[in-house]
RNA sequence: GGCCCCAUCGUCUAGAGGCCUAGGACAUCGCCCUCUCACGGCGAAAACCGGGGUUCGAAUCCCCGUGGGGUCACCA
């Protein structure tokens, strides 16, 4: 192994699933050991027994694989990796700085004693960063596993971790463990520690804030590429200011780690929401219609599957709001809702158009605008005003008051089913 | 409470002593576009936490205060 080669690690614990801050801490690593050309390792720390499912890390790892997130080494798990530990234990232990002690519960445990209760560590963020009165602490714990700081050192001198990237709540694990980094005579890994990031309450944030998986965002909707744009900006800006990324491509070739910063940040859902929209805005079509695909509760109507994806897309913020979006173009019109409300011009409207429509066929959406064109051209001839013309038509071929471009409406229903539907519409006008 | 970190519009941030009358983006409000809701375009309102220094000059450097946060487990 090069000595000045570039490794990286996370370290998730499998007790809970994927969050904001986990995936933003993996993410940050994954941009340094591509910026770097070195290597991205993943390690399951699930040394609490209790707490740890194998299940939890299944789901981890399914929500990084699905960011496009991937490690070069690994997965390692702490749970099988004992000989290290013991090797580490021992050796404090011969060197006079490890001791057993028992406590009132008869548990026996092995304590740390560091040489030095006080020094100084660095962070790459926030210079030299002063500690003292550390007392003994536990590296052992009484069921022989190892205690978080011991294995995390151990583990990361084992695997010739040079940069230790994790969030600031670690800041003060960071003292104990390059103490016991320098017991164990290892070399010390570079310490980054990003800002943290707040829930909308000011506080770190955590399981306490809702929707706060990313298991939970893909299921709301929300394109990785939204994810991963919008973490980018916690804690780290653009040199020319970009503010927003296509993919993770775009990412690994414009991150640089000089502009991170040391500041917490407050999750913003209003801004993620906004990325998410304008990343769906930015898909190809048919990409779109794929990503589209397992929220869909019923078919698009055929061969038209894309201009139904092109209507909605503008107003459609999440990919689960597609299935009411489309709601329009796949279920039948009940005219009776609206027909009251109609104007009296609307026979005029319903007859003419349903008459043109009659042997009519849409090339595409030029060719429905190039017919709303003529439409309107008639209902100035016949002193209908436009509104009077296009709402109730929207109605009788939705049945909703808002929704996209008329053109889109006739180009994907097709010319048969929308004079199919007009004909409801001035039925059931007659006969109220 | 001890120790530690942080501090520019409500939010994310630009700003590495003069380019700052503090820039951009989200959100908010207004106008335009428009059959409608969106999208899009234009515009408005909105910040350097306070006090001391250093300097010819400070949002930028230092100190103190204040505020916020993190952490004080045989959890990671």
């Amino acid at each position: 192994m090069e000595r000045d080669a570039v490794r990286v690690r996370f370290a998730p614990s499998p007790t809970g699933m994927l969050h904001l801050g986990g995936a933003r801490t993996a993410f940050f690593n994954y941009l340094f050991a591509r910026y770097h050309g070195g290597e991205l390792i993943l390690r399951i720390e699930d040394t609490d027994r209790a707490r740890s499912s194998e299940e939890f890390e299944r789901l981890q790892l399914e929500d990084l694989e699905w960011l496009g997130l991937y490690f070069d080494e690994g997965p390692y798990r702490q749970s099988e990796r004992g000989g290290f530990y013991e090797e580490a234990a021992n050796n404090l232990l011969e060197a006079g700085l490890a001791y057993e002690a028992g406590d009132e519960a008869g548990r026996s445990a092995l304590y740390f004693r560091p040489p030095a209760r006080s020094g100084i560590f660095r962070d790459a963020l926030r210079g030299g960063i002063r500690f003292s009165n550390i007392e003994d602490f536990v590296i052992r714990k009484s069921d022989g596993t190892p205690a978080y700081n011991f294995a995390a050192v151990v583990d990361d001198a084992a695997m010739g971790i040079s940069h230790v990237i994790r969030g600031e709540e670690h800041l003060p694990n960071t003292a104990r463990q390059a103490l016991i980094c320098r017991a164990l005579e290892e070399k010390e890994p570079e310490f980054v520690h990003l800002g943290l990031i707040l829930g909308p309450d000011g506080k770190k944030l955590s399981k306490r804030h809702a929707a706060e998986s990313i298991a939970g965002y893909r299921r709301e909707g929300y394109l990785p590429e939204a994810l991963l744009s919008y973490l980018a900006l916690l804690g780290w800006s653009h040199r020319e200011g970009t503010e927003e990324f296509a993919d993770l491509d775009e990412l690994v070739r414009e991150w640089d780690p000089l502009r991170l910063g040391a500041s917490p940040a407050t999750f913003d859902p209003d801004r993620l929401l906004f990325v998410n929209a304008r990343r769906i805005r930015g898909l190809p079509l048919g990409e779109l219609y794929k990503r589209l695909a397992p929220f869909l509760e019923e078919a698009l109507p055929e061969g038209r599957e894309l201009l139904v994806v092109e209507a909605i897309r503008d107003e459609m913020r999440l990919l689960s709001e597609a299935p009411r979006l489309v709601r329009a173009f796949t279920r039948p019109v009940d005219p009776s809702g609206f027909v009251e409300e109609l104007p009296e011009t609307s026979e005029a409207v319903y007859s003419h158009v349903a008459e043109v429509l009659q042997d009519r066929e849409f090339e595409g959406l030029e060719d429905a605008r190039a017919f709303v064109q003529e439409l309107r051209a008639w209902a100035k001839g016949e002193g209908i005003k436009t509104r009077d013309l296009l709402h109730p038509l929207r109605l009788a071929l939705t049945d909703q008051n808002r929704g996209p471009e008329m053109a889109y409406l006739f180009a994907a229903l097709g010319a048969r089913e929308a004079r199919r539907r007009i004909n409801r519409a001035r039925e059931a006008r007659l006969r109220a």
